[in-house]
DNA sequence: CTGTTAGCGCGTTCAC
DNA sequence: GTGAACGCGCTAACAG
């Protein structure tokens, strides 16, 4: 079992007979110094010696960094999707050294407690996971407020705002429906329902845009309609757009009773990807959305925003087509 | 908008009108100190005054402590268990003001990459989250010998060996079947059928056993049954227990194909959740794994064994029923 | 009692 | 290639 005490930059530099400062140039590779190659094998056997490792926060704190990035979540997106991106968030970090420092945001509780990771000088930047939906959980303007004023570097995901200056990442919900739409027109369908929960928040509209202006584009006519009247219209549609998996799933369901078969009678496609939408019978056919990928671009963009690079405003990142057996 | 530099215990000091260890007697409660209140009140108005929050990384410097305990996982678990792993790790640490750092490895690469977080100092100790199922994907022997040799405090969760001295957190696979068993039994069943893969490795030993021992308590006799070659006896079944919900979900297809209704015919309850149980036809019938609580637990015992308390060295978590439709 | 000074912990970087 | 200041906060020893 090696040593419990760590080596520090000091028992290096008195193993390899040299100062300290030799020790840091040649970890860290200074082009501006040139050291001899005794030296530097000296040191290096040194190292390899004493296990050294540099401590991050002493070398985070001379530089000013702590080479590691918060991630502030509210848990309510879909748990594919959330860890799907946190997949994506860790392996852009990784590649840049950085570090992923979770921040739990019980739901619920609406506070700022993550700030305090960037005062406290434990991330330099911020990836807030805004709540799914944006069903007012949260108020996500004075999230941004807070973030601005304190100084962090931060980019917002699935946020529902649209503030200058502030990096979004966002689900391409007009795209996921106009996809489906779209696929389910290919195929040479004409009649095709759209089927939606009756609300009006935001990202529902998108959604609802996407699939009329599929639509219109081809001079076909809307047909959107109300899931909570499902049972009386079932066995009239033709083919279906759900906004949701599980909206389509409803649809499954009162298809079974009503004798309805998919996708025979009815094809049927959901504009988002769930877990068990592979699972459902038949599977569903559904529009994928890219958490790894929006993920990667967040941490992305948040690291070009801490070296003081500009990073793009607002992105979108675009669904793809899964199509499976109920289309 | 705030200044963008931070303000340090310096600002605080001058602002205040004291010397810098005074700042930091006050704001450490120093019990050892008697500081006058009219000190200690400028004090805290310059504190808010700045803004200031103590640096971390110098704090835990001083005390020789990161303060942030390591997630290492390989994503292998079902992301439902995960997630919720992962919240009950991350409130638990929150309570002790200890930070969540991840670090992610890449399913299919087995290497040791988060040492370095502990020997760089970012963090204090390791939840070590096997991958599920012990499929061979990692060498669990090695990653303790390496964390040991570190002299990391560390846990292991859903780990397959068991070494003394190493603190082990696992989900009760064997209690898992013997629940699911006992319930069939006790809603009056008595042919009941095991249906699970044919493989041989420790976790789905443990399931089966569990079946077993339950089955013998009654007087019952057993009926293990291969998934594989379900279409041949399925009509032919009275009861059935799942070995997981994937296993459930074949059986539950099979069914539907040969006129075998569920639970009518056939009552069928798995042995673990998955995010898409309850949206089977009919909804699934499942023990619950107790994921949240697993990773409180690990986290409690992993900070212990920072603080060199004793820790307990093996915990199984049992699981509960969650009756749905199927049985 | 109240408060100050000095040094430590660790690595980076500039002047010599 | 070296010495020393520096980034920030904690704390033991010491003075008023």
């Amino acid at each position: 079992m090696a040593e419990r005490k760590k080596a520090t930059i000091k028992d290096v530099a008195k193993e390899a007979n040299v100062s300290i400062s030799v020790v840091s140039y040649v970890l860290n590779q200074s082009t501006e110094k040139t050291i001899s190659d005794g030296t530097r094998d000296r040191v290096m056997q040194a190292v390899r010696k004493l296990n050294y490792v540099a401590n991050r926060a002493a070398s985070g704190m001379r530089r000013g960094k702590s080479l590691a990035i918060g991630v502030v979540s509210y848990w309510e997106l879909d748990v594919m999707v959330f860890t799907n991106m946190l997949r994506g968030i860790s392996e852009t970090a990784l590649d840049s050294d950085y570090r992923v420092v979770l921040s739990h945001q019980k739901s619920g509780e609406d506070n700022s407690a993550y700030l305090n990771y960037f005062l406290d000088g434990t991330i330099d930047g911020i990836i807030f996971i805004a709540p799914y939906e944006s069903l007012g959980l949260i108020d996500e303007a004075a999230h941004i407020k807070g973030m601005k004023q304190a100084g962090a570097p931060f980019v917002i995901v699935n946020g529902s705002s649209r503030e200058d200056g502030v990096s979004y990442i966002n689900i391409d919900f007009y795209g996921s429906t106009y996809l489906a739409t779209s696929y389910l027109i290919g195929e040479g369908h004409t009649d095709i329902a759209y089927v939606a929960p009756s609300f009006h928040y935001a990202e529902l509209m998108q959604r609802y845009e996407g699939y009329r202006d599929a639509m219109h584009k081809h001079g076909l006519p809307e047909n959107v309609r109300d899931i909570a009247a499902l049972p009386q219209y079932i066995t009239k549609l033709k083919a279906a757009v759900a906004n949701k998996s599980d909206t389509a799933h409803l649809i499954m369901e009162e298809a079974l009773k009503q004798g309805v078969s998919i996708p025979g009678d009815l094809p049927l496609i959901a504009a988002n990807t769930e877990a068990y939408s592979a699972y459902l019978f038949p599977p569903l056919s559904t529009v994928r959305i890219p958490a790894e990928e929006m993920g990667a671009l967040a941490a992305e963009t948040l690291l070009k925003q801490i070296r003081g690079e500009p990073a793009a405003a607002v992105t979108t990142l675009p669904c793809t087509l899964e199509i499976r057996k109920s289309c």
